[in-house]
RNA sequence: GGGGCUUUAGCCAAGUGGUAAGGCGUGGGUCUGCAACACCCUGAUCACCGGUUCAAAUCCGGUAGGCCCCU
């Protein structure tokens, strides 16, 4: 099997362009790996490839759930997994794009889950007391303390049995991980400036369009893009709010995406050249090229 | 020209004599089932000069900037 190309990087520096491009020199397909792409009807607002650019490259897991319905790491792990195999199968190569970090690294490395587990909230109980009951099965050092999500995650596994392992460097399949930077002005600008454009071409239309689904939905409810616009439609806030809080929520992403690929990932990173893209596109595939050679 | 108020970190801001709360932003970090999530860490000698005092961001005087009122 040929190395997985996996694409990387903050939210705005350009690598669904460079996955498209790439997969025409490649005779490659693309999986998404975006956690906000994986919905249909959140368009615009997702900064999901359109149809034209996607020049007629096969995009796997794009559109596949309904804003109502639920997805998670454990979904996509089973999904992208399954379209590796497919894709694999059809003789062609197989890039994987997009900046949910821990959705890309579950499917390629060796996370395990089960199936169909029991999922309690501990409601009644305070983070001190989850963390006495965890330290009952003997499991030390307890992480995240006052991470409330996490804690109750861990109990729940070890109520149930499930297995634990830590096999988070045990990577599945030979990838070659290529990551997109710029410096932090640049990358912010970008980021604004792109926010911007999805007002122009019409969010607030999308949004309107959703509205219905806010109370239901968790991504409406979560996703940057999405969830800023609740107080918009209470009319609690106005239009020019909405968008700063956007372009902030969109900045602090970026930054946690960056540890993430930086510590989770062999990230190789190339500086984006904005004005000349056919160089960075040269330069990713010459690296490629060299590797396999 | 006269009078009053004000000046604390990038921003907002508490603190009226005993050696600087907090919030936001910024930067850094964690990461096995909500991950575009959640969580953790991160900064100042208080406009400047002088005085009073064992001790001043805190009191007094002056200088500079800002705001307001009067003429």
């Amino acid at each position: 099997m040929k190395d997985i190309i996996v694409i990387v990087g903050p939210t705005g520096v350009g690598k669904t362009k460079l996955s498209v491009e790439l997969a025409k020199k490649l005779d490659a397909e693309i999986i998404n790996g975006d956690s906000v792409s994986i919905y249909q009807d959140l368009n615009i607002g997702s900064a999901k490839p359109t149809i034209e650019e996607r020049e007629n490259i096969p995009h796997h897991l794009v559109d596949i759930r309904k804003v109502v319905e639920d997805y998670s790491v454990f979904d996509y792990q089973k999904d992208a997994r399954k379209a590796i195999e497919e894709i694999e199968k059809r003789g062609k190569r197989i890039i994987i794009v997009g900046g949910t970090g821990l959705y890309i690294k579950a499917a390629l490395f060796d996370y395990q889950f089960t199936e169909g587990t029991t999922y309690h909230t501990y409601e009644d109980l305070s983070n001190k007391e989850i963390q006495e009951k965890i330290r009952e099965y003997s499991y030390t050092p307890i992480p995240a303390e006052n991470n409330r999500k996490r804690l109750v995650r861990l109990l729940n596994k070890l109520e149930n049995e499930e297995t634990i392992t830590n096999n988070k460097d045990v990577c599945l399949y030979p990838i070659q991980v290529i990551g997109l930077t710029t410096t932090r002005e640049i990358l912010y600008n970008r980021i604004n400036q792109r926010v911007e454009k999805m007002i122009e071409n019409g969010l607030v239309n999308e949004i309107e369009s959703l509205k219905e689904y806010y109370p239901s939905s968790r991504i409406l409810n979560s996703g940057i893009g999405y969830k800023e616009f609740k107080d918009y439609l209470l009319e609690k806030k106005t239009l020019k709010e909405v968008i700063e809080e956007i372009q902030k929520n969109s900045r602090r992403f970026a930054k946690r995406q960056y540890t993430f690929f930086n510590h989770q990932f062999q990230t190789n990173w190339f500086d984006v050249d904005f004005d000349h893209f056919e160089n960075t596109i040269e330069e990713v595939y010459q690296f490629i090229q060299k590797k396999e050679s």
